[in-house]
RNA sequence: GUGGGCGUAGCUUAGUUGGUCAAAGCGCCAGGUUGUGGCCCUGGAGAUCGAGGGUUCAAGUCCCUUCGCUCACCCCA
């Protein structure tokens, strides 16, 4: 066999499924609650949606997209983000009709093509929550609210929250202007991206990881001061209510996003413990895609969080999710006879509800007994020569060891006994 | 796209300056207890030493190429 999965692929195995299932169960919880709606838009769409909304010198967009040319000869691209697709649906489906804001929520594969490292794949996984026509902070603070419940809800609390504004297409025009004359002495000791930067996408220049550009950063002018009164109201009021809803965050007045299309509010959510692709979160208000989209203008806010990355930061803190999966009924049977006896009342078994297996290798009974105590079985049923004969099945807990002997049509009915005896069923499957 | 590290049984690894070097632990299967798990003991299966080529009397062990994994840069989830 020299099929390997795709570079940057994963599968996700079965021990590892139950933690996105789990996962996968707080994120529904947690926006069911936020009444936002999930929606699924396809895997791929046309390429140019990507091109309008990210932007053409974007790196996603310059390199890192799986695009392809379908037999029709349309370029198509599989998604690398959810919310430049989300808002093709809310156009396409004319959302902005009904009673604003429109509340809505993701989860599913995005494809980069990249170099894979530590929490960085060319197939991931993000959840995301997108409110879609309004403009007021408080919706700004509501996302983040709820980006945060979730990982609080998982145990993660010692992320950190960072928070900034990038102003609107007015004010970020004149720091634009302020940045390149502040930096015009410095051109010769950038480094070469943020040379280009300079003249395409000076805002940028703030977050380069480079030493050099780090040191000539540090005594630039904040955007702060030359945000407009609307983005600084606004900014102003979304600290206001993260305060009211006791949620700390830093500002970081050189967060920069990735995407062209955000305005105002930009934040992201990072664990410093995951090596260097530490956000797990992030996102911002882009109330100017939907124009560029020719809908109308309306104000949007959203927000993302890496699956795979919440996953990492979990196994890096040690946390474990709260599930249990070991098994209620082990079924042994020692011959053929029996299993004409067996397989029925393992099914029944199934039927009210507990988990149950069988030994299907035929093999000895010691060998059943040793199967049954790996799978965490808390009761074994035995039905062997002597057990045929009397019409009684055994039941044997495994965990104190006790046996009794129980007629096969009064087995299930013994588990139900069992089940109800065990305070709440904690020791017992538990169903919801 | 560019660098660094690594590729030996299912897993984690040991293998001195090339010469019984193909091992160990865990896991798996079976037996010790002719119908009873967890502990213990014994045995068994399981590896073209990532692949290809080269040097040599002799190569996991040296050289080259290649593939893969991994970490980092860039950037982001």
């Amino acid at each position: 066999m020299d099929i390997t999965a795709p570079r940057g692929t994963n599968d996700i195995m079965p021990y590892e499924v139950r933690k996105w299932q789990y996962l996968e169960e707080q994120i529904r919880s947690i926006c069911r609650r936020y009444d936002y709606k999930e929606i699924r838009t396809p895997i791929f769409e046309e390429t140019v949606l990507f091109q309008r909304g990210i932007g053409d010198i974007t790196d996603i967009v310059e390199k890192e997209m799986y695009t392809f040319i379908d037999r029709a000869e349309r370029s198509m691209t599989l998604r690398p983000e959810g919310t430049a697709p989300v808002v093709r649906s809310y156009l396409e489906h004319k959302m902005y009709g009904g009673p604003q804001p429109i509340k809505l929520y993701y989860m599913g594969p995005m494809f980069r093509y990249e170099r894979p490292q530590a929490g960085r794949y060319r197939q991931f996984h993000q959840f995301g929550a997108e409110v879609i026509g309004a403009c007021v902070p408080e919706v700004d603070a509501e996302v983040i609210d709820l980006a945060m419940h979730l990982y609080y809800s998982l145990g993660l609390d010692e992320l950190e929250l960072q928070i900034n504004s990038i102003g609107c297409p007015l004010c970020r025009g004149k720091y634009r202007e302020v940045l390149r004359a502040a930096l015009a002495g410095h051109r010769e000791s950038l480094c070469s991206n943020c040379a280009r930067r300079y003249e395409r996408n000076p805002l940028r220049m703030l977050d380069c990881k480079e030493k050099r550009c780090k040191e000539i950063m540090t005594d630039i002018p904040s955007i702060h001061e030359y945000l407009c009164d609307e983005c600084a109201d606004h900014f102003q009021r979304l600290q206001g209510y993260l305060n009211a809803l006791s949620i700390s965050y830093v500002i970081n007045p050189k967060l920069v996003r990735g995407f062209d299309y955000y305005a105002k509010t930009v934040f992201e959510v990072i664990y410093r413990g995951l090596g260097a692709q530490d956000a797990i979160g992030g996102g911002g208000r882009y109330d100017g895609l939907i124009e560029t989209y020719g809908g109308p203008s309306t104000p949007a806010v959203g927000f993302a969080a890496g699956i795979e990355r919440i996953l990492l930061t979990l196994e890096r803190l040690g946390k474990e999710l709260p599930f249990q999966s070991q098994l209620d009924v082990y079924m042994i049977i020692l011959n053929e006879a029996g299993k004409k006896l067996g397989l029925p009342l393992l099914k029944d078994i199934r039927g009210r509800g507990f988990k149950a297996d069988i030994d299907y290798m035929g093999r000895s009974l010691k060998s059943q007994m040793k199967a049954a105590n790996r799978r965490g079985a808390r009761f074994v049923v035995i039905i062997g020569e002597d057990e045929l004969s009397k019409g009684k099945a055994i039941i044997r807990n495994m965990k104190v060891g006790t046996e009794e002997e129980v007629p096969f049509d009064e087995v299930v009915e013994r588990f139900i006994e069992i089940r109800l005896e065990t305070d709440q069923g904690v020791l017992m499957c538990r169903r919801r």
